[in-house]
DNA sequence: GTCACGTTGTTTGGTTACGA
DNA sequence: TCGTAACCAAACAACGTGAC
């Protein structure tokens, strides 16, 4: 279940940052107006709780990861450009704050990285808002889709997570990770390939278990 | 005609296997 | 052990397509 999406009490400061227009050293254009940070953290919670797990974040940190997520945000609000649209900007932090936390991870333990059995947020609905059956038919998709994930590399999944479940383009992808827009389109056709290699395994094995 | 988006073919770098 | 060929995956450039 996700948590709510409430303002952690050391990022709610009176002195958080203020709509304001950001501006390049040296002056110059004026940049995007930025919300106000509390205004962006109930926006984008959704957001960034959903996709740190789809990232391969173990569900026993998802929570650290979204603060953390959010407290670079809080940081660097004030340096936002406005180049790119909020939810790249954001995605391109919740990327790396992934990609951190699964390094610490295999550091620790080499086996256990991004193997836990999360459930994807946007996939859970009250159970009394369905059938039982219903509910329980959307928590093993969910449970699957993350099983598979899990057999892609980081930076696929990524692509892969970020066009496919988000329904970002790949200019949006390619401006988030810093990478060429063609490259992103490489690695998205990459990572469908491997994920359709992935649902034909997990298909025979099924096939296979039924026998 | 222009632009954004997407696909396809080519290049490049890394890895592995094998023979001298 | 070293050099080399073969292979593979990733990245890039060029091109095609559809919407405006």
């Amino acid at each position: 279940m996700p948590p709510s999406a409430s303002l952690p009490a050391a990022l709610s400061s009176p002195l958080g940052p203020e709509p304001k227009a950001t501006a390049r050293p040296g002056g110059g254009e004026p940049q995007a107006v930025v919300p106000p940070f509390e205004a962006v953290y109930e926006e984008h919670f959704d957001l960034v709780f959903r996709n740190v797990r789809r990232l391969g974040v173990p569900d026993a940190l998802v929570d650290d990861a979204v603060q953390e997520v959010f407290l670079v945000v809080y940081r660097r609000l004030g340096q936002f450009e406005g180049r790119s649209s909020l939810k790249t900007w954001i995605c391109s932090i919740v990327t790396r704050v992934a990609s951190d936390h699964r390094r610490a991870l295999r550091r620790k333990s080499p086996h256990a990285c991004g193997k836990a059995e999360a459930v994807d947020v946007d996939t859970v609905v009250d159970e009394r808002a369905e059938g039982p059956h219903e509910h329980t038919v959307r928590l093993e998709g969910a449970r699957l889709l993350h099983k598979l994930l899990d057999e892609l590399e980081f930076d696929k999944r990524t692509v892969l997570v970020l066009a496919e479940l988000e329904g970002m383009t790949a200019p949006e992808i390619a401006d988030a990770l810093g990478e060429n827009v063609n490259t992103m389109y490489a690695r998205l056709r990459a990572a469908r390939r491997d994920f359709d290699q992935a649902v034909a395994r997990e298909r025979a094995r099924d096939t296979w278990r039924l026998r």
